[in-house]
DNA sequence: AATTTCGACAACCGCACCCGG
DNA sequence: TCCGGGTGCGGTTGTCGAAAT
């Protein structure tokens, strides 16, 4: 069994006071970021180490950007949304200034509601009303499923999660750039990221990944 | 003016992954 | 190779202020 992350009863719970964000924030402008866990009892508060590196994270840290969403930062959400998936970590990575949790808020809050109205669904980015056909599809309970692969295909659905038109003609994750094949998550310049696919292709070493995306 | 509803966002929780021993 | 601690991620909940009734 592993250990709590934090004695629950000792530790503080909900809004962060003033006092609280001040003593995080000089304690990691002494010390620096890490070791979230010893954090809390060296900076003399009364926190989980969780706690701790989520204020940071989402609301101290100085480089976060606040206040309202961008049309521009709206589109590349969506764009990376539909590439992605709820990857908001990696969504993050780039939008400057804005944290993962952030763009979850704005993704649920809005984005949703605005690909909604437009008649989008938000989990596939295809259309709402080929949904409402692959639902009735996968309620006739009397097809079978050959039928249903059938009737799948000749719908042509445009919902799959697919690359942009440029890169149409190359397989799901690998994208062909200068001759030279590397896998869509670097191409986004996320190496690193759990997704690449470089691993035991031409593109191996990071360093490869990093001249090509750029 | 009081109450209710809704939206935005901060924070929590549990799980999975990574890495060192 | 396995195990356990630390950390990060994504889903969910809680809270608070604004708008509506």
């Amino acid at each position: 069994m592993r250990s709590p992350c934090c004695e629950k009863g000792h530790t503080n719970k909900g809004a962060w006071t003033r006092q609280e964000d001040e003593r995080l924030i000089a304690y990691i402008r002494v010390h620096g970021e890490g070791c979230w866990r010893s954090l809390p009892k060296a900076a003399g508060l009364l926190r989980c180490g969780k706690s701790c590196r989520l204020r940071w994270i989402n609301y101290l840290r100085p480089d976060v950007k606040r206040g309202n969403f961008t049309d521009e930062e709206d589109q590349l959400i969506i764009k990376l949304h539909s590439l992605l998936g709820n990857k908001w970590s990696i969504i993050a990575t780039r939008l400057p200034g804005r944290t993962d949790n952030e763009i979850k808020n704005h993704w649920n809050t809005q984005i949703k509601r605005k690909l909604l109205s437009r008649g989008i669904d938000p989990l596939t980015h295809g259309p709402i009303h080929a949904q409402a056909a692959i639902h009735s599809i996968e309620l006739d309970r009397v097809s079978s499923t050959a039928v249903l692969r059938e009737k799948h295909q000749e719908l042509n659905l445009e919902l799959q999660i697919s690359l942009p038109s440029t890169h149409l003609d190359s397989p799901p994750t690998l994208q062909k750039i200068d001759r030279q094949v590397i896998c869509f998550y670097c191409s986004l310049g996320l190496q690193n990221s759990k997704g690449c696919t470089c691993e035991g292709t031409s593109c191996r070493s990071i360093k490869a990944c990093q001249s090509l995306s750029t």
